[in-house]
DNA sequence: GGGCAGAAGATGTCTAGACAGGTCTGTCAT
DNA sequence: ATGACAGACCTGTCTAGACATCTTCTGCCC
């Protein structure tokens, strides 16, 4: 039995996982999942490769396993690890989902009272915005807003509509490296409703942060609304050897 | 009968990541780890068991593990709440605010499905549970419902409306060391707007959380409803050499 | 000394089983 | 009807290997 695939083979736990995350993506939450015993009739593995499989994804709470019951759907959509590089698109990606984007507006404002404090702008500086809509396999999922200093305009000349902002910033030579964020809560308004398709009682998840360089130049001060009903946070705390305060 | 969370031994598994979680703790972050093939020898395991050890401890970014070279204490924590989840009176306080608490209700539960998961329940144990509202300076911040296992009753023996819960777990021994935290949004009910003293347009910031000890064993599941008028998430994030999440 | 090939050592992937323990269902005896 | 129990099914834990791939070190040759 030589296993002669020597181009680039990907794993089979990883193409189990992605026909899992498929799988998962066009079920209800809380829907069974098939059992250890069918994946590796499917597949053609041993039991072991399944599990790694199942642990990946478990890990990800994409499912939940529950030991002589089975593997269910995980409930509801989780999101994003709170101020995570992650990307959007990768995180929808690992969900089973398509990211896209449609560019609402991009180019030159005057800076709010908020903007200019958390980019340090000088008064009377301008500064470049970027408003985007943030869509999972075609469902708005979010209204972005990127405030930006003058000395990253740089980016209104990237595809704002596929491409990654933080690629963008990095080709700019300026590497996202510290994030401060601030999470809250609030009804949507009418217009906000309409671009997320939410219904009259909407609720958003508003995240602020602010996005410093390699030299601790603040490049980005963004909200984010989140459609609630569809979007969570996840956060992973450690309690190191340093109960370090601010 | 207190107890008797399981009449089953600790798996290995859970031994070897036992001795490593200390190893690190003693360890400078990118200090070489013990090998699998050591480990398998100290402990008389195979590798398998070895792995599944090493991999707990990775998914939690306690160490990395880098193929060719070896195992290695991992560098820093990766993302840090300020005003830290990990307890409501220590972000109050960070806040110049007084904590205190009125208690609504506590005893025994039959948990919920989501309870059991999380605290890796047997089916038909039953459970601890807490619910308390919590004040900032006499003002109604957030309404907060605490799940314990059995192991931690002991904890219906403390002063519940002036002390700090995760005092009381350090006082029988179990010290909160990891917290996974998923934060949503929603309407509020009618009972939660009267509790909170919230307009008939108040939106909660739901924060459930799972914190483990210093062993990993799961020690309180809970869900805490912030009035999200008055009170905000805050997340700092520094990007380490973490480029290999996954 | 410099360069290169190979050895050694490390993790990554995978097999084909085994037994244990939790959950559910249907049947049988009461 | 109801309760007890057996069996089917499911995940949890673990073994004793195998080969692949990557990194670093070592020693030989030029």
């Amino acid at each position: 039995m030589t296993t002669s695939m020597s181009t680039e083979p990907t794993p089979r736990y990883q193409e189990i996982a992605e026909y899992l995350r498929r799988l998962i993506a066009a079920s209800q939450p809380g829907d069974r999942l098939p059992s250890e015993a069918e994946l590796c009739d499917r597949f053609g593995v041993s039991r072991m490769t399944v599990r790694q499989a199942l642990s990946v994804l478990a890990n990800e709470h994409l499912l939940i396993r529950r030991r002589g019951e089975g593997t269910f759907a995980a409930p509801r959509v989780v999101a994003r690890l709170l101020g995570s590089p992650l990307s959007f698109t990768e995180s929808m990606r690992r969900r089973g989902l398509r990211a896209s984007s449609r560019l609402l507006h991009a180019g030159w404002i005057e800076p709010s009272v908020e903007d200019r404090a958390a980019l340090h702008l000088p008064l009377g500086s301008r500064a470049v915005v970027v408003e985007r809509l943030r869509l999972a396999d075609e469902r708005p999922m979010a209204i972005e807003r990127v405030v930006t200093p003058p000395s990253c305009a740089g980016i209104l000349d990237q595809d704002l509509e596929h491409g990654s902002l933080h690629d963008a910033f990095e080709r700019l030579g300026r590497i996202p490296t510290r994030a401060q964020a601030r999470v809250s809560a609030r009804r949507a308004t009418d217009i906000e409703r309409r671009l997320l398709g939410l219904d009259p009682d909407g609720v958003l998840l508003s995240e602020r942060r602010t996005i410093d360089d390699q030299e601790g130049t603040p490049i980005e001060h963004t909200e984010t609304l989140y459609a609630a009903e569809r979007y969570e946070f996840e956060a992973v705390l450690q309690r190191g050897a340093d109960a370090e305060l601010t």
